[in-house]
DNA sequence: GTTCTGACA
DNA sequence: TGTCAGCA
């Protein structure tokens, strides 16, 4: 892991900070952590603690929800990113890129906001 | 002063 | 989701 990516992985950010980067409310971002929706870290003192790529997460959960999803589909979305990157480390052995983490991040995106329509069975059958 | 959990008109 | 309570 590059020193970069090493510092953008490092929980640091408190509750206060976060919701000024993503202009979200404590009670938003707590129901996105306690949905698993993003691994943030705590102090001995219980208080969160996020990391920057925590807050890139985040603002993706946020657009998710947008776009008109309910947190069980975006929670879908992650353990499909999750399969295919398993899948990947295990057939090649060279560590997938963050670059290579991010495309497949904004291809989801834009499957999300492209197809979906209100009550679209067939939205609801690629992500349920 | 800040954050946490739990609960609810 | 907002918001208030009661702690730490």
């Amino acid at each position: 892991m590059s020193e970069k990516e090493l510092r953008r992985s490092m929980a640091v950010l408190p509750m206060g900070t976060v919701m000024k980067l993503t202009s979200l409310t404590a009670r938003q971002i707590r129901y996105y952590d306690d949905c698993g929706l993003v691994k943030s870290k705590r102090t001995e003192s219980n208080r969160r603690l996020y990391s920057l790529n925590n807050i890139d997460r985040i603002l993706e959960v946020k657009d998710y929800l947008d776009e008109g999803m309910n947190i069980e589909q975006v929670k879908r979305v992650y353990e499909k990113q999750r399969r295919r990157l398993a899948s990947k480390n295990s057939n090649q052995r060279q560590t997938v890129s963050d670059e290579r983490v991010r495309e497949y991040l904004r291809d989801d995106i834009m499957k999300a906001g492209g197809l979906y329509v209100d009550n679209d069975p067939q939205f609801k059958q690629g992500y349920l």
